[in-house]
Formats: structure tokens, sequence, C-alpha cells
DNA sequence: ACCTGAACACCGTTCAAGT
DNA sequence: ACCTGAACACCGTTCAAGT
């Protein structure tokens, strides 16, 4: 009779997760992972293709807290709060949020949040073809200011950088903190511009 | 008396460029573009502190033949036009288009187009505090379209993916091309609604 | 048939030894 | 003083050998 498997493609993620969280993103190696869940690196091969699918995995795991905004509420308002709730479960695992900017989870979690994002567009009145555009907008929107974060503790010595050269530049706002680089005020700056867009184009005001 | 170096920071940077045009990013590495200039890897850290010093240098040289538009264009004319220029030309560029994704271009030809861009916001009418904002939402964007980005025979295969469950997404489109994630196509749809939301907010409407 | 770990073909970077 | 390349401490993944 087959034992059940000593390992779970759960507890792999799971591991996997925490190391991030913990170490870093470049600490979570195939090697690594497997130390941190005592096993051979190469039994991570039985639950994953490859690193890349494992850290996919990774991902949807990341957003899987993430609930919908229930229907009642109007369209711009679960907008703003899908979008900032993903924002906020990604920038709580610092070791997978590079990963998911790079793009969506693509997992049961992800396809979920995808699903609510595309309906609540729908209901802004947007027709199938632009909900589809703007949905891909506000995911990209969404990834950038993700690789762009910034959370206490978290600061990206490379933003940090970018946020130094726009101090410097003519026109630029030296000292200004509102204006810091991946902020959450810079986030919900952007998606006001963009939620004014769409509101230019829904059939549906929100009031 | 001291003869001229036989390598220049511009002559590494160049090559790496033309290297990663040919066998893509992941052939970037120290050693090969050592290899490839024929030096000793080691000779690469007396002109960049570190792999990614270079890259960052080398994400410069591709935006090199960028150039902003002449200021007697409306507004959203130019904005238009840089941002596409720009996509563009990092998307010629597949070796590090992704690179340009993760962070702006720092180096002098980076500074210039982010001038431009600001420079084209104040004649927007934006106060001095959102061109700043708005810049870095138009940057985010932008590096977003780049990480989605695809060319004639480079399509990127993990975004591919992302495509394909789009179009299976309850209220997607299956089939329909307009949609592809990362196009040109889409790429203008997302910078229209953020002009959109731009003109909002502009004291200077572009007619 | 399944699993394991040695081995392969690489990395970026340090640093001691050479000129 | 400058430069070089051997060596270090890693990678992801293949594959032959074991159970």
């Amino acid at each position: 009779m087959p034992r059940p498997p000593r390992l779970t493609a759960e507890q792999i993620t799971e591991t996997a997760l925490r190391l991030g969280d913990r170490d870093g993103p470049q600490a979570m190696t195939m090697r690594r992972i497997a130390a941190e869940v005592d096993c051979d690196p190469m039994a991570l091969y039985r639950h994953y293709a490859n690193r890349e699918a494992l850290l996919d995995a990774v991902a949807d795991a990341a957003v899987a807290g993430v609930e919908a905004p229930a229907p009642d509420a109007p369209w711009a308002e679960r907008l703003t709060r899908l979008l900032t709730a993903i924002r906020d479960a990604a920038l709580e695992h610092p070791g997978i949020a590079a990963h998911i900017a790079s793009r969506p989870p693509l997992g049961p979690h992800g396809r979920r949040l995808a699903a609510a994002l595309l309906g609540t567009l729908s209901d802004a009145g947007l027709s199938p073809a632009d909900a589809v555009r703007t949905f891909q907008t506000l995911t990209a929107y969404l990834a950038a200011s993700l690789a762009m974060g910034v959370q206490a503790g978290t600061r990206d010595a490379r933003w940090e950088q970018v946020r130094t050269v726009v101090d410097e530049l003519p026109g630029g706002m030296p000292g200004e903190e509102l204006a810091v680089v991946g902020s959450t005020d810079q986030f919900s700056y952007g998606l006001q511009l963009l939620l004014d867009g769409i509101r230019a184009r829904s059939a549906a005001p929100p009031a």
C-alpha cells in the first residue's frame, strides 16, 4: 500500500514563502528550499517542473488570503479595495513580491482575483473588449507599483537610487516626502488617474 | 607614459548589448561578456562595480537613440510620442528590455528622457507635485508594459501563458486578437486611459 | 518503479600571487 | 601600483547508480 508522500506541494510552497520572507528573494534557491524542508534538492522536482514553476506556486500562495470585495459597493471602490489588497498582500512577502511583479499569479488564487477584477470592470459598464484591455492596464500598473514598492524595512536600494535621481531632476521637488517612489500615496495617485480614465469610458458612473 | 586603456566602458556596454540582442538576457553574464570583448572577467570590474552596475549602463545605452519630441506639439501628443519611442527602443533590445522594465535607466540618456517627460507634464499645467507623481505613474506603466512586451519573434513564454489564462477567464474573450498581452494596441489603450486622467487634472487642455 | 545524490556546466566575486 | 587568473562558494538540472 502506498504511503502518503512525505512531502506535499503545499509544504514546499509554504516553507519557501517563509524562507523568502526571512532571508529575501535571493535565498529562494532550490538547494536552500530543499534544506529548509529537509529533503534532497531533487525531491522538489517531483512536485514542480523547475524553479520557475515552484516560484509561481509560491506567488499564488502569497495572495491566497486576499478576498474579493462584496459586489454591493460601487465599482470604483471595489477596484480600489481589491487592487490595494493585492498590493498589500504582495508587499507582506518581500521574498516573492518581485516575482509577482514580473507577472501576475496564475494559480487558483490569482485566477480568482483576476475574475473578480474583470467582473467589476464589466459592472462598470465597459464592453468585454474594453474590460479585458483595462484589466491588463490595471494589472500592468499594479505590477510596476509592486516592483517599486517600498515597505517599512524593505526599501530596495535600487529604487532608492531612482528617488534620488528624480529629486535632482529639473522641475523635481527635492526633499518632497509625498513623492517617494513606490509609496502607497504614489500608488493611490496613479490608480486615481486610471479610474478617472475608466470613468470617462464607463456607461455607469459610480454615484 | 600611460597608454590609453585597451578597454573602454563604452566598448563593454556596446558589446554586452549586442551579445544580449543575439543570445538573450541570460547570456549577459560577466564571463560571457568578458569572452566577447576578449578579456579576463575581472577586467570588467575595473569599469563597473558589479554586474548590476554594468547592466544599468547597458540599459542606458539602449535608450541612447531616443530623442525628446520638439516642444511645439501639444503635450498629449508629445507624451505619447516620447513614451512610445522609449518602448520601441527597449523592445529593439530583447537582451536588456526586462532589465529596463525592472527599473528605468538612470544614466545620462535616462535622465535626459526623464527631464523631457517632467517638462512636458509641467507644460500640461500640472503642479510640480502632481507632475512628479504623474511622472512616476507613467514610468511605472511603461515599465510594466515592457515587461509584458511582445515583439515579433520575441514572445515571452511566460506572458504567453498569461494570455491563455486571460482568455479562459469568465468574461474574457477567447480568440480575441486585439487583447494580446503586451501588444502595442494594448499599450496605447492603457496610455490613453492615463492621458484622460491627466487631462482631468490639467489646467491647459491640449486643443 | 521509484528515489537519490554525485556530477556537470555553469555563475559572481574574492584575493593571493605575479609583473 | 597595477593587473591577472586561480580559487571560493555557490547555482539549476541531468543522469547514472542504487534500492
